[in-house]
RNA sequence: GGGCGGGUAGCUCAGUUGGGAGAGCACCGGCCUUACAAGCCGGGGGUCACAGGUUCAAACCCUGUUCCGCCUACCA
């Protein structure tokens, strides 16, 4: 190991090239250990990897990693998405540079092209998951768009119409105009824009020229009115019973009804009812059994409904009507109102609410057996919270809208017999009506909501509809590692679908994470220009810096706060780890064989301590991950390799290394080498690259890491008792240190210690006495019950020891009197919170005895360190007085 | 309108059944101590949003207030 620093860009490309090669990350389903898989959340094919991505699938690789090591049947199912609206817009886009529409080439040729596409670009984020470092089981790679998943997808929707859950049905749907297609309710985006209320009056057709004033934010609607509707209980319009209004403009008459949904607050108490064109007036149109005029065509421009308006734009529309209504005089007013708008998910288009017949899917009846699953635990929603908007959601549900008007998807199974009308769905297109028997039949143009074939994922990727050996060992998944973001788009529809077809819940957990955001909170997103490129982060700063960061704030139900500033931090990290490495392999001689057997051997106290340390985190580690406390995990390696085994341990070996003890020397050889395989194994999941690149220091080292094993922690090597000794040197070391920081000794001044502790205490001291000696520098230390101190020296309480420091001619007066008035007052406000409490009758009758007997003690403690503290400052001011110094 | 989450050190956040307020970064001081200056040693810094309540004891449980974020929704 030449390398003083570590270089990522050197060994994680090499590294995951090998392991694909070696096909380490291949599934073997004829494995006979306990299976755990996991289906990735298809990305779009169309995407690039952006900081969701980089967070879901470095979790998911954690997971998948963890448990191939620790020898489960793994496998990680990946694939991507074809993403309907999302990849026709993008191969659209590409026609438009050629000045070409899809309409110019034709369905079919059209179809071809966004193939051509996928076979060209497709591979892009595959790629980039790739340099994350997923170790998918990339031979099983699949597709929404496949064959098999094709013939799923055409299976269920065959199945769900002949079981009565699919139908096809007039409806207001979304609409958007740019992309020619309808779009789920989920997929339309809420949003509120600054507009108008308009105060329109529609004269009274009883000759009497009275009018009803109507209020709506969108008066172009108006030449689709079929009613003006107002409560029933509001005495203003009483008198209107079984009176007709008239248009304006185009001058049709319409009823004038009575709805209890028409509030008497709103604007005039009186709604205009427009049921092709909003939902609301939809429903009432049917309970009052209305007629539906769409005046609006599918590209957002007025149709012949409109009259004189017919061909012009919606919002040009919208101003020549107020313009024509204002001339004519039926303009009461216009307010200012912030008018709530739905927008296309894809392209930010006000959506158009159209009727129009579409294909739905009967959700409450699939939604009674997912929300089931869940009460029952058979499959379990981490974190818990997640649960309660999960059945929200679910006992809400409404009809799902499938059918969308693109090209690019899988179509619809269903044909229509152009001679009796007849409605065929089935897997294979029919030679005749199975009505009429007559061969003049067409095909639905519409495809399927992309979300339809990803719904079926955690079965189809694994082969279903065909029984595959797949299915049987990987079915239902272990996990699913998703964002809240898609938990209705997708969760709750996989469970649906799951539920329906394998009878089955698709995954024993699913695991919601947050989302990704810049650092000050915000979304990252291109508009606003905070995006971090996931891929400039791993060219800069390595995969496994990356991942580190990404898991040390994984922290549950938190978004993720991201600024290179943190990441950069975590590469540090990676960095230590490196040389901790270095300097553990320059410490041994090239016949050294590493013997991990600790059980006979005569271990010194911070051998006992840190192998007792690193069971504990063995066990703390991997329970964490077990929990998806990813950051928990994060944190307790860090924390222990840092700051225990390099801070402490690896200054103490040197002790021994330098020695001629032969067998001192293997024996820290061999806990120095456990301690580093052990940590990066732990590591292994997290920091895969470095890992593995470390892995092959290790002497005796055989295979690769990501097969594993994963460490079990050995209960035999935990010792309390050790831990609690070793933490006593390290508060005397530290107070000697803070002594010689706070009094700027320079470090390699060499110091006497002379130690005054109870002799309960002293064995302790003893046993370390060269730690404490190479740790703190200090080249004599002194020891005893009451000790004779120097006159002149600095004073460092530490638990139960005193340590006095002689400083003849270096202790400054004020320094060191402050140094010590300023400790006596922090005890003093422990004194008195300790005091407070046990002052207090109560607390002592009513409180756990432990409880009261640790306040208890704790006042010893802090009493006895006050008296030592103050007993230094008087003698100081004695001395002092002498005129010492 | 409904629902959810959050307000803890300058910043970003931990804090797992209520019992001595933590980390990382930033900051200050001292060190090139032969693994690492991407480092080492030491240090300062918080009425745990606010107000009540329960309790011997509250960052944590309850109620209210306030601010922020997100999801969801048919008052035109």
């Amino acid at each position: 190991m030449e390398d003083k620093g570590y270089n990522p860009a050197h060994i994680e490309d090499k590294w995951y090239e090998y392991w694909e090669r070696e096909g380490l990350f291949r599934a073997d389903n004829s494995s006979t250990s306990q299976p755990y898989s996991i289906v990735i959340p298809p990305p779009n094919v169309t995407g690039s990897l952006h900081m969701g991505h980089a967070l879901n699938n470095t979790l998911q690789d954690i997971l998948i990693r963890m448990k191939r090591m620790q020898g489960r049947n793994t496998l990680w199912m990946p694939g991507t998405d074809h993403a309907g609206i999302a990849t026709q817009n993008v191969v659209e886009k590409e026609l438009a540079k050629e000045g070409k529409s899809r309409h110019d080439v034709g369905r079919e040729a059209f179809v071809q092209r966004v193939w051509e596409w996928r076979a060209k670009y497709g591979g892009v984020i595959i790629n980039q998951l790739k340099k994350l470092g997923a170790s998918c089981d990339w031979s099983r790679e699949r597709f929404t768009m496949d064959e098999g998943l094709s013939r799923a997808v055409k299976l269920v929707f065959v199945t769900l119409y002949n079981d009565g859950l699919i139908y096809r049905g007039d409806y207001i749907i979304n609409w958007c105009p740019r992309c020619h297609t309808a779009l789920a309710d989920l997929e339309v985006v809420h949003d509120q824009r600054r507009g108008h209320l308009y105060h329109i009056r529609y004269p009274i057709t009883d000759g009497s020229g009275a009018y009803i004033t109507v209020a709506t934010t969108r008066p172009e609607t108006m030449f689709g009115d079929t009613a003006v509707a107002v409560n029933p209980g509001d005495k203003r319009y009483e008198g209107l019973a079984g009176k007709k209004a008239l248009l304006p403009i185009i001058e049709r008459e319409i009823p004038i009804i009575f709805d209890a949904y028409v509030s008497t607050e709103f604007g005039t108490g009186a709604l205009k009812v427009t049921p092709a064109h909003d939902l609301n007036d939809f429903q009432i149109g049917n309970t009052h059994g209305l007629e539906r005029v769409v005046v609006i065509d599918d590209d957002g421009a007025m149709n012949e409904n409109a009259g004189p308006y017919v061909g012009m734009d919606r919002w040009a529309a919208r101003d020549k009507v107020v313009e024509d209504l204002n001339t004519a005089g039926l303009l009461e007013k216009i307010e200012d109102y912030p008018v709530p708008v739905g927008t296309c998910y894809r392209c930010q288009t006000v959506i158009e609410p159209i009727l129009k017949k579409q294909w739905f899917v009967k959700a409450d009846v699939l939604a009674k057996e997912a929300i089931k699953a869940v009460e029952d635990g058979r499959t379990r929603i981490v974190p818990k919270q997640w649960e309660k908007t999960y059945f929200e959601w679910m006992y809400n549900i409404r009809d799902w809208c499938v059918s969308r008007q693109i090209w690019w998807g899988h179509r619809i199974p269903a044909w229509y017999c152009e001679d009796c009308g007849e409605v065929i769905v089935s897997m294979e297109a029919p030679a005749a009506c199975t009505a009429c028997n007559g061969a003049n039949l067409r095909q639905e143009t519409d495809v399927l909501d992309t979300w339809f074939s990803s719904a079926l994922w955690p079965f189809s990727t694994l082969g279903w509809p065909d029984e595959t050996k797949d299915l049987a060992v990987y079915y239902p998944t272990s996990v699913l590692v998703t964002g809240f973001d898609i938990l209705f788009f997708w969760v709750a529809r996989m469970m649906m679908m799951g539920l329906y077809f394998k009878k089955e819940v698709p995954f024993r957990d699913v695991y919601i994470h947050a989302l990704v955001r810049d650092e000050q909170g915000s979304k990252m997103s291109k508009s606003k220009g905070n995006v971090i490129d996931p891929l400039t982060i791993i060219d800069k700063y390595g995969a496994d810096a990356f991942r580190f960061t990404l898991a040390a704030f994984a922290a549950m139900g938190r978004d993720v706060k991201l600024s290179e500033g943190r990441i950069e931090g975590y590469r540090f990290f990676i960095n230590k780890l490196w040389n901790a490495a270095r300097f553990v392999t320059m410490n041994l001689d090239d016949g050294y064989v590493p013997d991990y057997d600790f059980g006979d051997r005569d271990l010194s106290p911070a051998d006992r301590w840190i192998l007792s340390r690193l069971e504990t985190v063995t066990g703390q580690a991997t329970q964490a991950l077990e929990d998806y406390e990813f950051n928990n995990a994060a944190g307790a390696l860090y924390q222990f390799a840092w700051h225990e085994f390099c801070d402490w341990y690896l200054e103490v070996s040197k002790i021994y290394l330098s020695s001629d003890d032969t067998i001192a020397v293997k024996r820290v050889r061999d806990i120095l080498v456990y301690c580093l395989d052990t940590v990066i194994r732990l590591l292994h999941p997290i920091i895969p690259f470095v890992t593995e690149e470390l892995h092959t220091k290790i002497p005796g080292a055989t295979g690769c890491l990501v097969t594993g094993p994963f460490p079990v922690r050995n209960d035999s090597l935990v010792n309390a008792a050790a831990e609690r000794d070793f933490e006593q040197v390290q508060i005397l070391v530290t107070g000697i240190r803070n002594v010689r920081g706070e009094m700027n000794i320079h470090p390699k001044k060499r110091l006497v210690a002379i130690i005054s502790a109870k002799d309960k205490d002293q064995a302790v001291i003893r046993e370390n006495v060269e730690y404490i000696k190479t740790l703190a520098g200090v080249e004599e230390v002194q020891l005893g019950e009451s000790i004779s101190r120097p006159e002149a020296s600095a004073t460092a309480v530490c638990g139960p020891f005193t340590v006095y420091i002689p400083l003849a001619g270096v202790i400054e007066f004020d320094e060191e009197r402050k140094r010590l008035s300023s400790e006596i007052e922090k005890v003093n406000e422990e004194i008195d919170k300790v005091n407070r409490k046990l002052g207090n009758d109560e607390f002592v009758k009513k409180a756990p005895e432990e409880v009261v007997l640790k306040e208890k003690d704790r006042m010893a403690v802090l009493v006895s360190k006050k008296e030592r503290v103050a007993e230094s400052i008087d003698r100081l001011e004695d001395y002092f007085k002498k005129g010492g110094n």
